[in-house]
DNA sequence: CTGAAAGCGCTTACAG
DNA sequence: CTGAAAGCGCTTACAG
């Protein structure tokens, strides 16, 4: 067995109070006995046993970070940003992979009371009662990351301003001269409040809108394809003087793109094509994809900041925080040549 | 603040290990008493203090897994396949991030004793003296995962037979006519095994080695580009007549691509290109890569398998593991015209 | 079938 | 500056 505590203050003729002190960095302990106590600890190669240490200061130093799906391209990043901070702070995240499973969150969150968490952070699919009902009871402080709780539940979020990004994301296309532009809807969430976002924007604008939703969640790549593929299909039979499509993750756009070569039809030369969330392969040259890109790693930092504030009190009831976005200008996307407009002009004036 | 043992005991008249063997599942209870006691742990709330639980029991029940790198595409299944086993068997997993950091995995060590996991499941980077010195004194079991340790370490592994795929992806090739096959080397222990493999086909089939080493461990898509970018343009000056390129990984692969598609060259009319891995993006229309598949749940499951052998001690020292591959066919290489090959041929031969 | 007691390895007032 | 003692919330022989 390892050495305890105990042995390493026989080892040096100290009490073991003593021995807790130096390694909890206290001060007002002799610099000779501190030194005394190293030696020893470095002899006995000792290492303190956490799990006693948890239970006699009655807290683990541990943040659990539920990853809805351990292949969400979205994680990692933000839990990077988590990560670091909380780190910087002394606390150790734990994950959960969820599986986009409603029971494994529920099973996480019973583990997280027996293991005793000091905070959560939570990015459920769906907000079922039970869901809510355990955290009512749980009586961690929890956070939620990129998902939207009911107002009730008291929990609160960080998200990106999704209905702000899109209306960026049109006003940059009603800006290359686009006025048809369609919207492939995300079927989540997210992808309702992008679609909100663009509705608002076309009712304001005076424009047409043209929105499609896809049947899945479409978090995969090829689910997307399909769903972004049969979305973009529709739309050219529905809308066929569409000059532009807004899809609502990349993963939809490279969808529609697969449709749109195969159809014969190039981008942006006779259509223009833009996503959402710039994953590291939209940048390719075949996509070259022009994209909302969210600060991912910001995300995630500002989440364990909100969650560090509530355990330690500085703020028990943070305000929800919405980030921004940026557009990533690529060439998939292109000003409409002057006379494709007045062409299309003509043809709807006529 | 949360109930604990004592208060179950006392609010359902009974002994605190009465409570606890109802909790452990003791079957020699009346059932009257293990009714009384559920009844209270739901009217109290009360959910056990793992940490406590630990203490006493001397063990956690937790494995540490370190990933190389939170972005590595190969982690996630990796991961999931070792939990799963892991869960089943009443395990669970606690994730460290390495970011490519030799001392990340140091500290992930030191906090593994700390917390006194119970074993442990590592992919580090390179071997290092002072790593193989704390996996020495750890006395936590250790598997190591997609990396070879020096054998004097005594730390076993579970790893594809890279050797054996790369031969067999060079044997596909050649099964297609070709004879004049380049290949871009992943400058990791990987990429050697994997070249080592190239290279012993060429001899033994009397076929020239081409193989180009790229500078950067290229797991991150945007280096890979530029690096299988580099590499294919090293190919085209030194080696013009290679009608097939093997790329160390399906990222290489789409950098030689992006090389390809600028010089005016198509693929695989004009060349073929295959790569290793199996991203999910390799399938898209635009590459159609054929490729190595790995089977990367399986490779965790097998890691999880060969240390739960090792802490419940039915297998002390198991022996390492290397799993087989499978070519994954798809479009990007292709049989060589008879007319090329004669080309070809002749030329040299003339 | 059940309880009293010791112990797991720490921390933390309290006292000096 | 240091030590003795109680306590954190469990488990586990031991005894009956």
């Amino acid at each position: 067995m390892s050495a305890t505590i105990r042995d390493v203050a026989k080892y040096c003729g100290v009490s073991v109070s003593t021995v807790s002190r130096v390694l909890n960095g206290y001060t007002d302990i002799s610099e000779e006995t501190a030194n005394r106590v190293f030696a020893a600890i470095r002899t006995l190669d000792y290492v303190p046993n956490d799990t006693a240490r948890m239970l006699s200061k009655k807290n683990t130093r541990i943040i659990g970070l539920t990853i809805p799906d351990i292949k969400d391209p979205f994680f990692s990043e933000n839990a990077a940003g988590a990560e670091k901070l909380l780190q910087e702070n002394g606390y150790q995240i734990f994950y959960g992979n969820m599986e986009r499973s409603g029971e494994k969150l529920l099973k996480f969150l019973q583990q997280a009371r027996q293991m005793r968490f000091d905070g959560l952070i939570i990015t459920p699919d769906e907000w079922s009662e039970e869901l809510l009902d355990t955290l009512q009871r749980i009586s961690i402080p929890v956070v939620s990351l990129r998902r939207r709780p009911p107002q009730s539940s008291g929990v609160p979020f960080v998200d990106n301003d999704h209905y702000r990004s899109a209306m960026e994301m049109m006003a940059y296309l009603t800006g290359l001269g686009h006025m048809k532009i369609a919207h492939i809807m995300l079927p989540t969430c997210i992808g309702e409040i992008r679609r909100e976002g663009y509705r608002d924007f076309c009712r304001i604008r005076g424009i047409e809108a043209r929105d499609v939703r896809v049947d899945l969640p479409a978090n995969k790549l090829d689910q997307a394809k399909e769903n972004g593929y049969e979305a973009m299909k529709i739309i050219r039979e529905k809308y066929p003087d569409t000059t532009a499509v807004f899809a609502g993750t990349d993963q939809l756009a490279i969808g529609a793109m697969i449709y749109l070569r195969e159809a014969g039809l190039s981008v942006p030369a006779d259509i223009s094509v833009v996503g959402a969330n710039d994953m590291d392969y939209s940048s390719l040259p075949w996509f070259d994809l022009t994209t909302i890109s969210l600060n991912r790693t910001e995300m995630g930092r500002a989440a364990a900041q909100m969650l560090l504030d509530i355990i330690e009190n500085r703020r028990p009831h943070p305000e929800n925080l919405l980030l921004g976005s940026t557009i990533v200008e690529r060439g998939s996307a292109v000003r409409l040549l002057s006379g494709e407009a007045e062409g299309n002009k003509d043809g709807k004036a006529v």
